[in-house]
DNA sequence: AGCACGCCGACT
DNA sequence: GTCGGCGTGCTC
């Protein structure tokens, strides 16, 4: 039937339903113009205008006929792709977080897209010169503004911000634009721009003998010019491309010489559009056999695939899971299907990219938060063009514009660093893994040595097939595990600052014997805690409630939940006294310590504090690879997958802290670390050393670690969760409410207890007060809601909670609360 | 998330 | 008396 629709050709009007980047409940609905009608499409990005002058990139998740009938829409101001960006499965999978985990999807969107691909709203103010103006029609500020533009054509809003030293200059630009004065352009630019590198080629000119040898000739009294062109020379041999830095760098020759050099033309330059990502052409080397117990895991595997999507593969450390990935992956590609590897995003290290790369060549796309916007955006890009087999990725890869899943391996399925805390979508990359791939009807590998008892407990249930791996691979042997007694070398004085003489004999023997140690300490700075001996005041965080930890090297305090730093104290600010005390200890002071009993060893740290910047991490590693460092001294990054041949012994300094930590997750983690840790120690031909030192030893977790009794430690705390009614008996639901007045606080989070206890009753626990009850300003109480599994429908909780949640926004006596929720927190 | 509108303290 | 502090509410 035809629209009777006036103006030209009766053309169907449009509206856009999209996704804002921003932390708001809903989604909006825009016109759409008719010139842009062709080029809609569900998954593209738009640009609109957004409130009074913001301007967004959004994504349009709809497209519908129906006018809103509440307000007037605005019109999109663009359509940015010729292509969608976003497919929708993908959009499904957005939308599955946004509800599982509680969170607006553009939260999820914000997480998902790399910020290069939103863009960037660069409004530019322009002086319109014809138009004549009465300039005393102008005021003060007015004039200023005219003034400036005068000098330069084009402003930023910014840039007249700062001129005129206030905030809100959108008003009086506005009253310009009115009067005519000005022009307000929003130039959008996409962030994004491709990578170009200068290239130097000689003028082919000189390719023939003749002027060659005439060049030369004349170069001859420009001594740095003739070292530029021989260098040149020797670079460019079998017909190389030669970089211009790399030339300045070989040459010495200087900037000015080469800039002579081009000058005379006879050099020119040439700017090529380069990838940032290193892909380094690899041939694919993928001959290898697998040893018998790898090869009935596989068996295992594929025949666990055929009635199941997710199989658990329990592999202890060192008995060569990779391989079988490896495989696994062959056979997903042949299939002509794309593969996801999910790994943590400390075990992303160039040891793990590389040996894929010997695998898979350059089919394989990395992508982590270490790379830059403009990398991301170009690896989501080569996604979307099909042009990867194989992603390996942290937690966001899950993210990526898959077309054709075929199978998702989860690396390390039990780290907790896949789930995400802190900017909400608080999503778990292994969870949100499984659900995405069942959009793509593909296979996941969940692969452990020390399996998260949520996957287990789905093992046991009958929901995830199993396969087991429980032979090192080759000739490496398991460690030798020996636990020290911290009580006892102290009563025996033989016990030197934090190290027992039992560790100190073997870091010793270690080093004379031109072998590595680990040393690990989940700690960083140098003392956690001071305290004043005479009144026992001790130095907190002016914005959280947590002591400060002194970290020797900048010479501060620091506070490890905001950041804030100020001057360590040498006399106590309340009574004056000098008799401050130093109580417990961190890496800093591990490395301080040894050093000074064992001056001749080579010691490093690594932790948050010395891994900040971008490359000092695969530093770190390759300079203790070289054997440039003896003993590494660090916090749990050192026990994340990485593979040192060399190393013998591995100290654990203090066992307790782990196991004391007042979380009921604690003893699992605690035997997944130490398991860890311990798993890397003498790999290859040499048996390895672990010595936990503990005020505990007989401690059944750590008798499990050394009996490597991963059952045991799963039967015993599957027990105490089913008592208390953890996870992963029950789901539990985390909620932290925040205030910066502490007795309204209370009020507030004791009202929303009783709200949620009205329905769901004793399944609500709390408020209480969380362990740090103070951070950046703000006082938290915290409420647990324990869901079962069977019964009630966690989506109907969730719903419910919801509306409570809305209900108590609205309620003016919750005024400067804020509720934060952490579904499956980890 | 921003940005505007709205109500209370230190300045011309 | 105003400038400007940030507290709250809305944005298709």
């Amino acid at each position: 039937m035809l629209e009777f629709n006036e103006g030209a050709g009766g053309r169907q009007t449009f509206f856009v339903e999209v996704i804002l980047p921003l932390s708001i409940p809903k989604t909006y609905t825009y016109r759409v113009p008719h010139t842009l009608n062709e080029s809609l499409a569900i998954g593209k990005r738009v640009i609109v205008q957004f409130g009074k002058s913001r301007i967004y990139t959004a994504i349009i998740l709809k497209i519908t006929e129906e006018p809103p009938l509440l307000y007037e829409a605005k019109y999109i101001i663009e359509v940015l792709d010729d292509e969608a960006i976003v497919n929708a499965r993908q959009l499904q999978v957005w939308q599955w977080i946004a509800e599982y985990y509680m969170c607006y999807i553009g939260e999820v969107m914000q997480a998902a897209l790399p910020a290069a691909l939103k863009l960037a709203s660069e409004t530019r103010i322009i002086l319109l010169q014809e138009a004549g103006y009465d300039k005393s029609l102008l005021n003060d500020k007015e004039f200023l503004i005219i003034e400036a533009l005068e000098l330069q054509p084009e402003l930023k809003i910014s840039d007249i911000a700062n001129l005129l030293g206030q905030k809100t200059v959108f008003p009086l630009l506005k009253g310009l634009f009115e009067k005519g004065v000005i022009h307000i352009s929003e130039e959008i630019s996409d962030r994004y721009k491709p990578r170009k590198k200068a290239y130097i080629l000689l003028n082919p000119l000189y390719l023939e003998a003749e002027n060659r040898k005439a060049l030369f000739q004349v170069l001859e009294r420009a001594p740095k010019q003739l070292d530029a062109l021989l260098a040149y020379i020797k670079l460019s041999k079998d017909g190389r491309e030669v970089l211009k830095s790399v030339l300045l760098e070989e040459s010495g020759c200087g900037a000015s010489a080469l800039k002579t050099l081009l000058d005379k033309e006879i050099f020119v330059q040439e700017d090529k559009v380069v990838s940032r990502l290193t892909t380094g052409e690899q041939e694919a080397d993928n001959t290898y056999e697998l040893s018998d117990p790898q090869k009935k895991a596989f068996t295992e595997i594929e025949k666990q695939f055929a009635s199941r999507d997710v199989v658990l593969l329990h592999g202890i450390t060192s008995s060569g899971k990779t391989q079988l990935y490896i495989k696994l992956i062959e056979e997903a590609v042949l299939k002509g299907r794309q593969v996801l590897y999910l790994l943590p995003e400390i075990a992303l290290t160039a040891q793990m990219i590389e040996r894929l790369r010997r695998y898979f060549g350059s089919k394989i796309g990395i992508y982590h938060s270490r790379f830059s916007d403009n990398e991301r955006a170009e690896v989501w890009n080569k996604v979307l063009k099909n042009e990867y087999d194989i992603v390996l990725g942290a937690r966001s890869s899950v993210f990526l514009p898959f077309s054709n899943l075929g199978l998702i391996i989860v690396d390390e399925e039990h780290e907790a660093s896949y789930k995400q805390f802190d900017p909400a979508p608080r999503y778990h990359a292994r969870d949100t893994a499984i659900y995405l791939a069942r959009v793509h009807k593909a296979k996941v590998l969940l692969g452990s040595a020390t399996p998260s008892l949520e996957s287990y407990y789905n093992v046991q249930t009958d929901k995830y097939g199993l396969a087991e791996l429980v032979e090192r691979f080759g000739a490496s042997k398991l460690p030798q595990i020996e636990v020290v007694s911290i009580t006892d070398e102290t009563n025996k004085k033989t016990i030197q600052s934090n190290f027992t003489s039992v560790l100190l004999a073997e870091i010793k023997l270690a080093l004379e014997n031109k072998e590595q140690v680990i040393l690990f300490q989940n700690r960083r700075g140098y003392t956690p805690i001071l305290l004043c001996r005479t009144c026992g005041y001790l130095p907190k965080c002016i914005n959280c409630d947590v002591s400060l930890t002194y970290h020797k090297s900048s010479g501060k305090l620091h506070c490890h939940y905001c950041g804030y730093k100020q001057e360590t104290i040498a006399r106590c600010p309340a009574c004056g006294s000098t008799h401050i005390e130093q109580k417990g200890f961190g890496t800093e002071k591990i490395e301080e310590d040894l050093q000074f009993i064992i001056p001749e060893a080579r010691i490093a740290r690594m932790d948050l504090d010395t891994t900040r910047s971008k490359n000092s991490f695969q530093k770190l590693i390759a300079d203790f690879e070289d054997a440039k460092i003896d003993v590494l001294v660090g916090t749990q990054m050192v026990a994340k997958g990485l593979d040192f041949g060399n190393v013998t012994v591995i100290g654990i300094i203090s066992a307790d802290s782990m196991l004391n930590y007042p979380d009921f997750r604690a003893y699992e983690r605690s035997f997944q670390m130490l398991s860890q840790v311990a798993g890397r120690a003498g790999r290859r031909d040499k048996i390895g050393k672990v010595i936990i030192q503990t005020y505990n030893p007989s401690h059944r977790v750590i008798e499990q670690v050394i009996k490597n009794d991963f059952e045991g430690l799963f039967n015993r705390e599957v027990a105490e969760r089913k008592t208390f009614l953890y996870p992963p008996l029950y789901r539990l639901i985390r909620l932290d409410i925040k205030h910066k007045d502490p007795m309204l606080l209370s009020d507030i989070a004791y009202r929303l207890s009783i709200d949620l206890k009205s329905t769901l009753g004793k399944r609500v626990l709390g408020p209480e007060e969380p362990m740090v009850s103070r951070i950046r300003n703000y006082y938290i109480k915290t409420i647990y809601i324990k869901v079962e599994r069977n019964g009630i429908s966690i989506a109907k909780v969730k719903n419910f909670l919801a509306d409570v949640l809305s209900a108590m926004e609205t309620n003016k006596l919750n005024k400067g609360a804020f509720v934060q929720v952490d579904v499956d927190p980890y």
